[in-house]
DNA sequence: TCACACAATGAATCTTCATTCACATTATAC
DNA sequence: GTATAATGTGAATGAAGATTCATTGTGTGA
């Protein structure tokens, strides 16, 4: 019986945490790192600023964590999305579309996670690497595949690195114009676009 | 715009403002604005902290000012640039070229730069605006452009404000994977790259 | 029912700066 | 040379907000 009870806490505390979790990402999608107070996140949460210290040690600790948990979702999205074909070019098509839907899902929470993963001054010194190693896997599978679909002749013979960090570049700048905002653009054209454009580029047919 | 011819005293003045933003500009590129004390600024100047308050109201007033100067200076030379080809190819080239080298050149401001454009949470809420009315006037033409391409046919049809966030983005894009890091590559390797994939896309020929 | 572990509270504390301003220094005018 | 104006100074001030901790509340097991 006691241990049932202990678990019956277990759950209860970690419901607290997700809870707490969930407010500072409203707050900090909202107000940025800067701007939200943790009385801010305290009164979203419906707890007192002190509840929040038996959670994380910090401000700069909650934000890492909210941090981590989102970045591992997303790659694992686009992992998953890049697993369910087999072709070089089926791969990346997927990624471009896995990424793209990604972003309107995450639209709220990207603002933070491109100023994180773009700058320097990473907000906790902790965050930031712990992002680019996971970053670092899905650049190398892209620069992967393309090498396989140079290989096999489909792609364009070219520095595959180059063109993975065209690629990638393509795919993050566009989605920052894009959430930026005054697009009429829906994100499905922006998608086909992206895609036209990196497999077949700007010029006229036979230009 | 005859400037004014100014005495020694104001000229000396002037000087005194300028140290202070290229301090100014030393430390916030280090530090980011939340980073940065005025503290550190005036160090930097070799100026007691009143005296920063004599050129400028304030922390965020003095970031403005920075920023401006920058995107101001920044903008000229995509602009001109452009300006020096006649045919749409020739001056999208142009904007690939002079968009990425002055990447290089402004290679530490280019993270403040792209927080502040990209960013809700702009740190000065009056600088925001007046960045994106001049960054609007350079998507503009790049739209016209792309559309006078279209219409002469040595561009593919479709629709040209996609084409144009994609090459925006994939500039803006590529240009940060390639100030964040580990590359071998150079930046002229990139350019051509970065112009291949634009003009051309990733497909082998004939595929 | 009681006692006790644990959770939650939020006012009080501690820190960190941005900003101010009374004063000192220097340059210019007369 | 003295008066006056402009500049520069940096210790003192105040505000904001992160963090702490003594206290209060609550569910659990005896």
């Amino acid at each position: 019986m006691a241990k049932k009870v202990l678990n019956r806490r277990e759950r209860e505390r970690e419901r607290h945490r997700a809870e707490i979790l969930r407010a500072a990402e409203e707050v900090f999608t909202e107000k940025g790192f800067h701007g939200a107070s943790m009385q801010d996140i305290a009164e979203q949460a419906e707890f007192a600023v002190g509840t929040l210290y038996k959670f994380f040690t910090g401000k700069e600790d909650l934000y890492h964590a909210l941090f981590l948990e989102k970045v591992r979702k997303i790659d694992a999205l686009v992992g998953k999305g890049m697993d369910s074909e087999t072709e070089p070019v089926g791969k990346l098509k997927r990624l471009i579309e896995v990424n793209l839907r990604v972003v309107e899902e995450y639209k709220k929470f990207f603002g933070l996670y491109l100023r994180e993963i773009m700058g320097k001054f990473p907000v906790s010194p902790a965050t930031q690497p712990q992002i680019r190693r996971l970053r670092n896997q899905i650049v190398k599978r892209v620069a992967e595949v393309i090498k396989t679909g140079i290989k096999k002749g489909v792609l364009r013979k070219a520095d595959p690195r180059a063109m993975t960090m065209v690629l990638l570049g393509m795919l993050r700048g566009s989605a920052f114009i894009w959430v930026e905002g005054r697009h009429k653009l829906t994100l499905k054209e922006l998608t086909e676009m992206v895609k036209k454009m990196f497999f077949e580029g700007a010029l006229a047919e036979g230009k």
